[in-house]
DNA sequence: GCTCCTCGAGTTCT
DNA sequence: CTCGAGGAGC
């Protein structure tokens, strides 16, 4: 073995290191085995350590250096980072289009397309191909110098690729500094957990990373970046287009989106603008709108600037996923279990393409850590499928008359005390039976569609009965009259016949979709099922006392408390035997439903995304049939990833933990097969 | 006693 | 989807 000395050895390792990082991060290849990159990784600072005088400001080992800064110095912007010019709806972009071509007098132009990602924009001098420099934009002419922070960032190259072809001498390269959602998600988890500002919004989030004084912060931080345009060159060429550019760039180790097309004239632009809309919601990363940039440098040249803007290129915005309103009220809602949920009533506004007028503010503590008023104007959020929230009250906006919340001790339907659990963020209200809202709340849970599956049973049906004392409980459904519905408003014959109908059809159900209807607070559909699992008859489980429950697998002594206080209870048991009086039935349960081979025993599933023929009700019986669990989070345990289309997060916490991923197919193979390939 | 995993419950709009 | 908390396993 021919012995390598170790100035040799460190060269190699940082080249692999780096080789390593380039397939990562610009190639997007996640096959590298982590252990291998970590290996590598280790051994190479074990050589440094031996030998500090081979330690380069380059080593991939040296992106987190120093000590923290006092400050920020200045750099002033060779060329200036400009802003770009908006537009909010179609027109805006045709007449931009029409500008292009007039003034080049061209009608087949070239546009590239690039996602435009809410961050904040980056400068990076690279002088023979190292890093020396990077700046924030600032107000474009000046910006702060964060090269320590950014030199911690995986996907900021401390020396370039030199590739098919040669980057110039000196050049500035400008990009986007940003944090996925995944990234955002885990880092306001990590600073409520160490009692930590969290962050409102993923923009904020890399802006506030990337201006820690202490790098040894921001190398914590899950901060990428994507690159997109060059600023100052000196000796050398970055090539004679947009497209070109970001090919060489890709080529030098600068990670740029995989999203970004070429396509042709504005009608190819406006397609692509769709296309990205649809898909907002499923990129890992937040994106305020797309840009359009004319491809030829040339052309780009031609079409120069008008004060502050390029006016070859524009930012198509999307519709604003925050605004401001205001909180026209604070209302409170109370649920099937009595539960006190307060709620902001908000001057609609239109906000992540639907139109917002109420947010939860889920309990007394959040309207503290708001510390909203009635009058305030606040700032409402509503990312992808996320449910709106209220981020923030703007302080500077609250008028003398706001008026502060006062949470209520009294049940706002009944009038009845609250009592208030654990630390006393959450309210309770115990009026149980005569609490008019928890009655309402109760019938609604047994008609909906996991339960009873009442069609036509809706919420507002509910309470348009109840207020009419046409029923008290759900039992009383069963001997509704054609006429005593006829009578109501807005409910003709038809009407009537079909909601009759639904009614009886409901009395043909299973035991475990009976026992979950009851509302017994803490049974849910997993547990009924359970129970009839262990019980197989609704007699046997009504009579097992609390210590008897508690033995069943996963009931505890608190949902054991639950279910026994339950059946305890007269009016329940009278309930339950005027339901079964109505002539509720359900085939009796067999102690296990073998008659399917037990191909998924002992495997656990999670679904996600939209699968093409199945649906995910169908999926989730076909794999607990086979012996299979189906679950909702991804964890260590979980067996296989069933992804549909547009999957979410899900997804990609399945890779980060090396789940195994399948598709509606694959799960079809497993059925059959049980994963014994 | 601590940690991880699941389940339950509440939530918005079309 | 997210939070909180019950349950189980170490």
């Amino acid at each position: 073995m021919s012995k390598e000395t170790d100035a040799t050895r460190v060269v190699k390792l940082r080249e692999q290191i780096n080789a390593h990082n380039y397939r990562y991060y610009v190639l997007n290849d996640h096959t590298v085995p982590d252990a291998e990159y970590d290996r590598l990784m280790r051994e190479l600072q074990e050589l440094e350590t031996q030998n500090p005088s081979l330690i380069t400001a380059q080593s991939p080992t040296q992106r987190v250096a120093g000590a923290p800064q006092k400050g920020f110095s200045e750099v002033h912007h060779e060329v200036p980072m400009l802003s770009l010019n908006n537009a909010f709806d179609d027109q805006e972009a045709l007449d931009f289009d029409r500008r292009v071509r007039e003034k080049l007098d061209i009608e087949n132009i070239e546009y590239v397309v690039e996602p435009k990602l809410d961050g904040l924009a980056i400068s990076l001098l690279y002088v023979d191909g190292s890093l020396q420099r990077a700046a924030t934009r600032g107000d474009g002419m000046t910006g702060e110098d964060v090269t320590h922070n950014a030199r911690t960032m995986k996907s900021v190259p401390l020396i370039l690729n030199q590739r098919e072809s040669m980057y110039p001498q000196t050049f500035e390269v400008r990009g986007e500094v940003f944090m996925s959602r995944a990234g955002f998600a885990k880092l306001n988890q990590d600073q409520q957990n160490k009692n930590e500002k969290r962050y409102v919004n993923p923009r904020n989030a890399a802006s506030g990373s990337l201006r820690q004084l202490d790098p040894a912060i921001t190398a914590t931080r899950p901060l990428e970046a994507y690159f997109y345009s060059v600023g100052f060159i000196k000796g050398g060429d970055i090539g004679k287009s947009q497209s070109e550019m970001l090919s060489n760039l890709k080529c030098w180790g600068l990670r740029t989106n995989p999203e970004i097309k070429k396509v042709k004239g504005i009608q190819g632009c406006l397609k692509r603008y769709k296309e990205l809309a649809a898909k907002r919601d499923t990129l890992p990363y937040e994106i305020d709108g797309i840009v359009y940039k004319l491809d030829r440098f040339d052309f780009q040249q031609d079409m120069g600037f008008v004060s502050r803007a390029p006016r070859w290129a524009l930012a198509h915005k999307f519709p604003a996923q925050e605004a401001l309103t205001k909180v026209n009220a604070i209302e409170v809602q109370v649920g099937r279990t009595g539960a006190i949920t307060p709620v902001a009533k908000l001057k609609p506004v239109f906000v992540g393409g639907v139109t917002v007028s109420n947010a939860t503010l889920h309990n007394r503590d959040e309207i503290e850590r708001l510390g909203i008023r009635v009058g305030d104007t606040v700032i409402v959020r509503r990312a992808g499928d996320v449910i709106p929230e209220v981020v923030k009250v703007v302080m500077e906006k609250r008028p003398q008359t706001a008026k502060e919340f006062v949470f209520p001790i009294k049940c706002p339907a009944c009038d009845s005390d609250l009592s208030f659990e654990g630390e006393g963020v959450i309210a309770r209200c115990t009026g149980g039976l005569f609490c008019e809202a928890q009655i309402k709340e109760g019938i609604k849970h047994f008609a909906s569609r996991r339960a009873m599956d009442i069609e036509g049973l809706g919420d507002k049906l509910v309470e348009q009965l109840v207020d009419e004392k046409l029923i008290k409980d759900a039992s009383d459904l069963y001997w509704l009259t054609m006429e005593q519905l006829t009578a109501l408003q807005r409910m003709a014959e038809k009407s009537a016949t079909n909601l009759i109908a639904a009614i009886q059809k409901s009395k043909d159900t299973t035991m475990a979709r009976f026992v979950f209807s009851l509302g017994i607070p803490q049974v849910g559909e997993t547990t009924a099922q359970t129970l009839q699992q262990e019980f197989l008859d609704l007699q046997t489980l009504m009579q097992a006392d609390e210590k008897r429950l508690a033995e069943v697998a996963d009931i505890g002594p608190v949902v054991a408390k639950s279910i026994a206080d339950f059946f305890n209870e007269t009016h329940n048991k009278k309930i339950i035997q005027r339901l079964q009086d109505a002539g509720m039935t359900w085939p009796v349960a067999e102690k296990s439903n073998a008659t399917l081979p037990q191909n998924l025993d002992g495997l656990t599933f999670v679904l996600t995304g939209t699968l093409p023929i199945m649906s995910r009700d169908e999926a989730k019986d076909k794999i607990t049939s086979a012996g299979g669990k189906v679950t909702t989070s991804v964890s260590k345990k979980t067996s296989y990833v069933v992804a549909g289309a547009e999957a979410g997060s899900k997804l990609t916490k399945a890779e980060t933990l090396e789940i195994k991923v399948i598709d509606e197919q694959g799960l079809l193979e497993l059925l059959s097969t049980g994963g014994i390939e």
